[in-house]
RNA sequence: GGCGGUGUAGCUCAGUUGGUAGAGCAAGCGGCUCAUAAUCGCUGUGUCGCCGGUUCAAGUCCGGCCACCGCUACCA
């Protein structure tokens, strides 16, 4: 029995390299997940990419002196180096300025449209003279109309904690360029929200297993539903399919309008390229059996509960206005909404400037994956904020990956290889033997059913617990004190290295380019745990409709995420290890850290104290 | 301001539907020596933030308070 499972991952913001804080947000947990429910048998297509519209990419170009495009292409194939280099399964990573995500977006958009939720609304914005463009609250400061603190931001009073209105602001200028932002008259299309806010409480009181504070969270946006603006003043995004709007450059689609419909359109990238036919995408999407998982940090729930599934509910035909669906036909709407908290470093939030940043890419070319995805998985923001230290990862690492875990896999294969070249055959088992055996095979369930429920940190307390029942097995039968005895010793070391195959299964979702290791140590031949790789491809135009409006990227080639995962061997079962098998003498799974590390911290993100 | 979270052994945290508190780390002792000086066993400690209430019984429910944190934005 397959289940069709939609593994929708968040889009990283193309505007720099990933820090360890995002991923321990969204793919790591998504490929633990994701990898566990492809062992189970089930049929997941795990689809993101690079978001890379919106003011912040344009800013950040202008003061690089290059354009959106070019700032664009640069950090998406950045990111796309840190999501491969950690072992995130992505059927398909692609990226938002693609002619298949404007042609998806803009068919959506006309759907919306025409089923009666957008209308226009003429009020007043800010914007900078001399551009013509958006100048978001964030963008502008000045003097605090309250407090009189003259560093006030736009949206808030960093002074006096008050919420402000940009225009209240006393000498507000642009935090851009300096110069005083004009507050136009400016016509944008509005989401009727309230149109959908029945509707979508329907879909929300329907919900259940969800994380609790993400669904008392989503339940409260109801309260108060407001219209959004989905369109803005900017020159760069995806333009407005409509009469009036089409051709005009200064007018584009808001960034988070075309941002979550990436996870529709990257499925429907994906089954033009790798799908069986063009439309495999509705195995997911149209398919009252699939289940759509969405991972993202708290930040963004708003986004997936409220705004994505009321342009779902929209573009059905689903609010008060009715409607009917498009050329996608009906679509489905997400079945969870998985938010992670934060990762905090030494207590406090990530922070750039403030250098508390540790980058994906720099942790991998020190410690590789598994390291940090077990950490993540262990211990990170699952429920609640969560701290990385250095001091806490070097001792996931040292103890519980390289002396429990590392060393039962060194020292069970050990002990074969020395006395009987091979993986030695079983004799009459004692209680002993059934016990660990039982333990182990019981774990499948255990374990399985935690990460099914993305209980991630539970899961992997529950699979080292394998580890640890092994590793008292050994002490408790002293193999070493039995070579007299070759059956009995066959029958122990059978076992043992059973259940280390057993604790590679189960940990493979974590680990599994160990596990990986551990498979080939133990005689396995080929691949068990596959792992991404990144292609160059080229942007296609197919979709029925044709591009609409200024703005719309040249046909390009770029970076993506995929892979061949139908190929690897890993099963979320028992798999009988074979006795005869030749072993070679094992090497270690994982190096120690210098417990040094912990006090320090690595040279290229040293431990700061005040 | 609104919403939410957290406050339990020295440290990091578990504690489902209420029944006189648990795990790992750290510390001490012992076993074993196959293994990356790895592993296994044994040994403590707690006004469960504060005040009050419900109850035969509250870390667990209710009210209030204190502290810390996060989300809340025409940032993404």
């Amino acid at each position: 029995m397959s289940t069709p499972i939609l593994s929708a991952v968040a889009w990283p913001y193309a505007n720099g390299p990933r820090h360890i804080g995002h991923v321990s947000g969204f793919g790591i947990p998504a490929d633990i997940y994701s990898r566990y429910q492809r062992m189970a048998g089930n049929d997941v297509l795990m689809v993101s990419g690079t978001d890379e519209h919106g003011t912040p990419i344009l800013v950040l170009a202008e003061e690089e002196g290059v354009t959106p495009r070019q700032l664009a292409d640069r950090y998406n194939r950045v990111i796309v180096e840190d999501l491969q280099g950690l072992g995130v399964s992505y059927d398909l990573f692609t990226r938002t300025e693609t002619r298949n995500h404007y042609a998806v977006t803009q068919e959506m958009f006309r759907t919306v449209h025409r089923n009666g939720y957008f209308f226009s609304e003429t009020s007043k914005s800010a914007i900078s003279p001399s551009t013509g463009r958006t100048l978001p609250d964030r963008y502008i400061e000045g003097t605090c109309p309250i407090c009189g603190y003259d560093g006030a931001r736009g949206d808030q009073c960093d002074n006096c904690g008050n919420q402000l209105d940009a225009i209240d602001l006393k000498n507000p200028r642009s935090r851009i360029n300096g110069e005083r932002p004009a507050f136009i008259d400016s016509e944008q299309l509005m989401l009727d929200l309230p149109a959908l806010s029945t509707a979508l409480g329907d879909w929300l009181h329907g919900r259940d297993g969800w994380r609790p504070n993400v669904l008392k969270f989503s339940l409260n946006l109801l309260d108060d539903i407001r219209p959004r603006a989905m369109t803005r003043d900017i020159d760069w995004g995806i333009p407005v399919p409509l009469d009036g709007w089409r051709d005009r450059p200064d007018k584009k689609l808001y960034v988070w309008f075309d941002a979550v419909i990436g996870y529709l359109s990257a499925s429907v990238e994906w089954a033009r390229r790798y799908g069986t036919d063009a439309d495999q995408w509705k195995h997911w999407w149209a398919n009252p059996e699939a289940q759509h998982r969405y991972f993202m940090g708290k930040d963004n729930i708003t986004f997936h509960s409220q705004i994505w599934p009321a342009e779902l509910l929209a573009h059905n035909g689903e609010g008060k206005s009715g409607g009917e669906p498009g050329a996608f036909g009906h679509l489905d709407l997400p079945t969870e909404v998985v938010s992670s908290e934060f990762l905090t470093m030494s207590g406090s939030k990530f922070s750039t400037s403030r250098g508390t940043v540790i980058y994906v890419r720099d942790f991998l070319r020190e410690f590789g994956p598994d390291a940090l995805r077990y950490f993540v998985a262990a211990a990170g923001p699952e429920t609640q904020d969560a701290d990385f230290t250095w001091e806490e990862f070097v001792r996931r690492t040292n103890f519980e990956l390289a002396n429990e875990w590392g060393n039962l896999v060194n020292r069970s294969i050990s002990l074969a290889h020395k006395n009987f070249g091979a993986v030695p055959a079983a004799g009459t088992l004692t209680d002993a033997e059934s016990a660990l055996l039982a333990t182990a095979a019981q774990a499948f369930d255990t374990v399985g059913d935690l990460l099914a429920r993305n209980r991630v940190r539970q899961a992997s307390t529950e699979a080292m617990r394998v580890v640890s029942a092994a590793n008292k097995y050994l002490s408790d039968t002293e193999p070493w004190k039995i070579k007299d005895d070759p059956a009995r010793l066959g029958t122990v070391l059978n076992t043992a290295l059973q259940v280390v195959d057993d604790a590679k299964t189960l940990l493979t979702p974590f680990l599994p380019h160990s596990s990986q290791q551990v498979f080939a140590a133990l005689g396995g031949e080929g691949v068990w745990a596959a792992e991404p790789v990144i292609e160059e491809v080229e942007d296609f135009d197919y979709f029925p409709t044709p591009l609409e409006g200024v703005g719309v990227p040249e046909v390009a080639s770029y970076p993506v995420i995929t892979g061949d995962w139908k190929a690897q061997q890993a099963v979320w079962a028992r798999r009988d290890i074979v006795a005869g098998t030749p072993l070679a003498k094992p090497s270690p799974l994982f190096t120690k850290l210098d417990p040094k590390l912990g006090e320090t911290g690595p040279d290229w993100a040293p431990i700061v104290t005040d």
